[in-house]
RNA sequence: GCUCCCAUCGUCUAGCGGUCUAGGACGUCGCCCUCUCACGGCGAAAACAGGGGUUCGAGUCCCCUUGGGAGCGCCA
């Protein structure tokens, strides 16, 4: 089979940093193909005099070409790469096609500290070529360690693994992403509340296109991609797409397997934690599940699944929100009043027969629909806006939904 | 400073010399649907960074400019 096979992840160690010495790994990978290396030493103190010009220090070879025995006494030497100074180094990426660096500009790389432990460029080599990797696929911040890492395969006589240096993602400012700007660990995108595959659809497609694809499943993704049709150019990090594309998973995951995916989610949702303990608590998990394919249409997020879900737990009294206190006008009450009764009166609970009873109200009292549809909602959800109201009323039960309205139409005695 | 990379609507992108009066998606703005908010439907505004070449013909090839980005550790 020819499959890749890819190494660690740029930037993650695959052991400690510094193995102790004499342990097995650090002697092991220095042992045996060192002694094929054209070597170069050097002394401890490597020489920054260009620091305050904003150049980058580099080695100056003070000791490229003196034999071992110049070595000063009692001083541990770092071993470096005796690199070529002449000609060019050429990186042949898949992604970003045939870079040439010029061998002036790279110095001679350390390969072994002081202390004898070898340094990422040296290790990253020697693994990779006895782990048999065959592509590497990493930022392009990698770039120029390619070459360097180049450098060490040719000097070594291996071949070179396939190269593929993909670009990095910026944030919304366009500036490069970090800490402080939006570079976040999956971890805080599922505190976000966004689905898995939205994510992965989404990150898919920054940097890489099929035609105009834009939805397509993990699966999908799998078999259309292809290194070649990776762009050259930084993208930015769009949440609001990101949103978008999430919501649309949400709306086309069935019922039960958004639900089961929401369950696994909520102990990582911003109180998430406490609505789960409600929802055991007052068993209202089964109205969540009733509630669902409305709550699902308005939300982009998890989070914001479940802040819509809200006036499920919600206990009478309902806490209104001014918006939804605006909503409750005397005529409203009285409106109110009446659609309590139609709805006690009714033999079966079910969205269709309140909806019947809601529009009989309407009509005698000679208002729209809305004038006693919103009401409702104002008193069935303390909300202006939550899922169809017939729905919400089939959600919350006879018992619940009865006791909510009459909660809010009892209230003209005051007025 | 040196080296390398990049450049199509606000954003992600399609485009691989003629099919481009530049397509799609998100966002924005209208209209429709409507019990609210959404969803959905319809429509609109919106881009080839600039300048030189090459060519019968350039968004597509080359060069320069400008603007972004990355790298330049005995860090990984």
């Amino acid at each position: 089979m020819d499959r890749p096979r890819l190494g660690r992840r740029a930037g993650v160690p695959v052991r400690p940093r510094r193995a102790p010495p004499g342990s097995r790994g650090a002697d092991a990978r220095r042992r045996p193909r060192l002694s094929l290396l054209r070597l170069g030493r050097s002394s401890r103190r490597c020489a920054r005099p260009a620091q305050a010009e904003g150049r980058a220090p580099r080695y100056d070879g003070r000791w490229r070409d003196r034999p071992a025995s110049d070595a000063p006494e009692g001083r541990a030497p770092a071993i470096r790469l005796k690199a070529p100074t002449e000609g060019e180094t050429v990186v042949d990426d898949l992604v970003q096609g045939r870079v040439v660096i010029p061998n002036k500009d790279l110095d001679d790389l350390v390969l072994l500290r002081s202390d004898g432990t070898p340094t990422y460029m040296l290790a990253v080599v020697v693994d990779d070529h006895d782990m048999g990797v065959t592509h590497v696929i990493r930022g392009v911040d990698h770039l120029t360690n390619a070459a360097r890492q180049t450098q060490i395969y040719q000097a070594l006589g291996w071949d070179v693994p396939k190269m593929a240096h993909i670009p990095l993602i910026h944030g919304p400012d366009g500036a490069k992403l970090s800490k402080r700007h939006g570079a976040l660990g999956v971890e805080a995108y599922r505190e976000m509340g966004f689905l898995p595959a939205a994510l992965r659809n989404y990150l898919a497609r920054l940097g890489w296109s099929h035609g105009d694809d834009e939805i397509f499943s993990t699966e999908q993704a799998v078999e259309w991609f292809d290194i070649g049709s990776v762009g050259r150019s930084a993208a930015r990090f769009d949440q609001v797409k990101l949103s978008n594309l999430n919501g649309h998973y949400m709306r086309e995951t069935p019922d039960a397997d958004l639900l089961a995916a929401f369950r696994t989610a909520l102990p990582f949702l911003p109180g998430g934690e406490a609505a789960a303990a409600k929802l055991d608590a007052t068993g209202r998990w089964d109205a969540f599940a009733l509630a669902l394919p409305g709550l699902k249409e308005r939300a982009k997020t998890l989070v914001e699944l479940l802040d819509g879900a809200r006036f499920l737990t919600d206990e009478r009294p309902l806490a209104m929100e001014p918006a939804a206190e605006q909503l409750l006008t005397p005529e409203a009450r009285s409106l109110l009043a009446a659609t309590h009764q139609g709805l006690a009166a009714l033999p079966e609970w079910s969205a269709a027969d309140a909806e019947a009873v809601v529009r009989r109200v309407a009509e005698h009292a000679g208002v729209k629909l809305g004038a006693v549809a919103q009401p409702l909602r104002a008193a069935l959800t303390g909300r202006k806006t939550s899922p169809g109201i017939f729905d919400v009323l089939a959600a919350l039960g006879r018992e619940e939904s009865l006791g909510r309205i009459e909660d809010q139409a009892r209230q003209i005695q005051k007025v």
